[in-house]
DNA sequence: TAGGCCATCTGGTCCT
DNA sequence: AGGACCAGATGGCCTA
């Protein structure tokens, strides 16, 4: 775990996961951030009535299965046409390029890039599913008052609470070990035991008591419990 | 008003 | 050939 310690203590990344959860604390703004540009409800108005199923994974199949429906398919190519004379309108940007290969009628390659523009739309949301279920998992404030973690975010916290978990399972390991030796726990405790933000942290961690209050279970494994745990805001 | 975050479009590349 | 993936560009919304 010192090596651990030490790729952390390297990682720029890691102050500033720290600092995006807890800036994500700090935010107050009444509601998650509404959809924007042509995303269903967003001000440009252009509602693709998109549908994503639960399961990340199976619509990702079913998006590459092209198993969408004719309707669907129909509906989505009316908005993709409104995306695009939105940005023909300059109201959206639409790139500088030609709208398909070369050979083809424009209207074949009007079509073609509409098509993939829609693919990639899917796409896009799917993985905007996968960070929402990532971010359902992550121990932070999940509150209506409380505004959603950004992507950078999300992944930046999901990091470092992946390891944390690595963390608390490998003290748990130890204890174990120690306890089938037989040894008393009043021992001297290894000193090379830290967490991964560089804390000294106990073989067990909360004082010998099962009740140790969350904040202080979480300032032992991560020495940011308030921005990683929302039991730690909670009042009792 | 600047900066952060986001959705979208687009062309390129790689894979099946 | 078609689809997935990626990165750059652009413009909109929101907050400090």
């Amino acid at each position: 775990m010192a090596e651990l310690k030490t790729s952390l203590g390297s990682d720029p990344y890691l102050a500033l996961a720290q600092s995006y959860g807890q800036s994500a604390f700090a935010y107050s703004s009444a509601a998650a951030e509404p959809p924007r540009g042509c995303y269903p409800g967003g001000p440009g108005g252009v509602g693709l009535d998109f549908h994503p199923s639960s399961n990340p994974l199976g619509k990702a199949a079913e998006s590459s299965g092209g198993e969408q429906s004719g309707d669907d398919e129909e509906e989505e190519e009316e908005e993709e046409e409104a995306c695009f004379e939105a940005a023909k309108g300059g109201k959206l940007k639409a790139g500088g390029g030609a709208l398909g290969p070369p050979g083809k009628k424009p209207k074949e390659q009007r079509s073609l890039r509409l098509s993939i523009n829609a693919r990639e739309r899917r796409r896009m949301h799917d993985l905007n599913d996968a960070l929402d279920g990532l971010r359902s998992v992550i121990p932070y404030a999940h509150s209506p008052s409380v505004r959603k973690l950004s992507k950078i975010a999300t992944l930046l916290l999901a990091k470092n609470y992946i390891l944390m978990q690595a963390q608390a399972l490998e003290e748990m390991r130890r204890l174990v070990a120690y306890l089938n030796q037989g040894q008393s726990l009043s021992t001297p405790l290894p000193a090379a035991t830290l967490t991964p933000f560089g804390q000294a942290a106990a073989v067990y961690p909360f004082s010998g008591t099962a009740l140790a209050t969350c904040p202080e279970k979480c300032t032992a494994f991560s020495g940011a419990a308030s921005a990683l745990c929302k039991h730690c805001n909670e009042k009792p």
